[in-house]
DNA sequence: AATGAATGAGACTTCATTCAT
DNA sequence: TATGAATGAAGTCTCATTCAT
């Protein structure tokens, strides 16, 4: 027998619109404040709906983390499809620069922003969230590590592996620069450009 | 005979002691579970000291973290102290990669290193969390910005002041991969060769 | 070919059948469970109803109750007319034991045993279960007052109704150690038999 | 580590005394409706005490319910001391009718008669009470199996078995007529001549 | 100074019942 | 008639904080 609470599943359009509704308040909220100063009372008085609806289609306050986490994955997906790409890879073969900016570009177009910073925060709490996480991490550090891969000459594998891991950490902070550190517009040009041309130093340098 | 049971300890070192306690069980708490996970009880119990004693050293739970945040403040002066001392300046003046191997040391040796996450994770959540983490920050890139304005020659400030920010993003990337991450010890060394390394020839290539 | 899908069934019958089983439904749950721990939407979903439709055929989770009662206390009539049956009061006159044999037959073979425990409880509850049960132990009582006051000779109509309650008692204690405590068939079988010699004694000395 | 939730261990009289006093309140609450009919709130208002203070005494409302199940049991003892005590069979070795008039006042004695419904309700429900409820009946089934076994002649151990199974029915289908029924005083003083007559009379018959 | 019993707002969650469709 | 989304009062329990002793 089925111990799941059952919660609503929508089919009408209507229930549809009201679950997302709830998710959207609730990620507002969880942004605005954070996940533990956020109470469902509050997230569903602000979607304008009984406290009794939004347990009708939430079984906690987990569940609906849960469901933002899962929306995140699959908003994150898309991403990664677009870089893992077959046709990129072939466009970028002899272009590590192109390459590099179009990473970046893809991992700083990336939405939630804002929601990013709230999963950061709750992998230091939640060991699911921190999980998300790393599996996010370790694909691109993965697409990185083939990327590379491709290119090496006198490079070990064993190399190709940390020079991939260290890369990822340069992207990642300077993405993380980018987005989060205020910065004038051209400011951030600057950075970005600044940065890609270290980052792809260091390929060169290393990947001889 | 009158013996009397103790020596006294002047009170107000009695009261300092007493305060470090309840200061250190908290932390050991905050690492242990989370911030939030943690109640003020729960410090007074493991403490040995009454929550009514615990209130009379705190006006609040902020208050015990605020207090923690500046422990850590004044602890991690000396390791900014160290790295910004002239002499370790005059000695790197011809060794870059020195200079930048004994930085990252400094860093990777900071203690706290397990508080830290909290204070990272509480940087998303508490703004006077977030400001002491920048402040860190800064301090640490205009450390690097003076080194960097050193040896400069065909760069302009503008320029300098985009590296730091840069490279200052890669220390602490590289720094926190080598504490967080779980690497064997001997990837960790790989993995801080090819990081020095790295941010070396970044350094070098945009010195010139 | 104009094909009605199906032969229509009377809206009464139909109505009927629908309470029928949310009834069903509601028993069987109350038996698996308890009267509190089922919801009346478990109820609905489980019968394959809507809610709406389950308080369209009950004003209340307590009318549904009412109702189980009402149909515990139909299908106890049943039972009772066999007992109270003339036939049988003749067939048993002169043979006490097997009328107390098949009056405990009758009482052991009665349905909804299980059902049986879920009023037992509840009339610990609610006072309309408390008489329901009161009523049916007393019809019983009456019964075997009947049977006595047949045979009685020195003694006082009094003393019959005392030793009436007392010989129910101890009918209902066996019906109930039959039943309800787990026992191998054949200690069954001889539990029955001492009940019933120990039972056919207490009559024969107190009735002479 | 230990898990469990410190509630506070009452040292001083004063909070005995308040926890006593929130345990009297629950049972006469628990009396008066039924635990289920009870809020954890109703017992701590009652009481004069807030919320919170209540859940300093007791983790949760089984706890309350659990303790309350303990101190019963711990008022069980002493009258099946009483019962089960040397002297007292020695005594009645010779008068069965005495001892069974003994045993049945013992019973009907026990204090918490109201209290004991709640009891026989819950034994329905919650697993930890049906279990408390057959440990004291067949403490005192095995009592009766032991003074049976003492007079037993041509009677098999199995025999005496299924013999004390019933007796002990009828006593306590004896105990709660004269308990629970509403019956005069004089009436019940006839129902217990007639009913210790009656098991009496079994006795007799069955161990020659 | 120190104690710790006491507080109560507020968090999460359930469920009998209603009502627009 | 039937549906099921929606309601919200009420229940259990937590925890930062206070205050009489």
């Amino acid at each position: 027998m089925d111990k799941r609470k059952d919660t609503r599943i929508p089919v009408q359009k209507r229930g549809k619109d009201k679950k997302n509704r709830i998710l959207l308040t609730a990620k507002k909220l969880f942004i605005e404040k954070n996940y533990f100063e956020v109470s469902t009372n509050e997230i569903a008085k602000q979607t304008g709906v009984s406290i009794g609806t939004l347990y009708s289609y939430f079984s906690s306050k987990d569940d609906i983390l849960a469901e933002l986490l899962n929306d995140y994955n699959n908003s994150f997906l898309p991403i990664l499809k677009k870089i893992n790409n077959q046709e990129s890879f072939q466009a970028f073969k002899t272009d590590t620069k192109s390459w590099l900016s179009y990473l970046i570009d893809q991992l700083t177009d990336a939405e939630d922003k804002e929601f990013h910073l709230q999963i950061e925060m709750l992998s230091f709490v939640v060991p699911k969230v921190f999980d998300l996480r790393k599996r996010h991490n370790d694909q691109i550090t993965d697409l990185i590590y083939e990327y590379f891969l491709y290119y090496a000459n006198n490079t070990t594998v064993h190399e190709i592996r940390f020079l991939s891991i260290i890369v990822f950490d340069y992207i990642s902070a300077l993405v993380d620069e980018l987005l989060y550190n205020k910065h004038s517009s051209s400011e951030k040009d600057d950075i970005k450009k600044y940065g890609i041309n270290s980052i792809h130093t260091v390929i060169k340098t290393h990947l001889n």
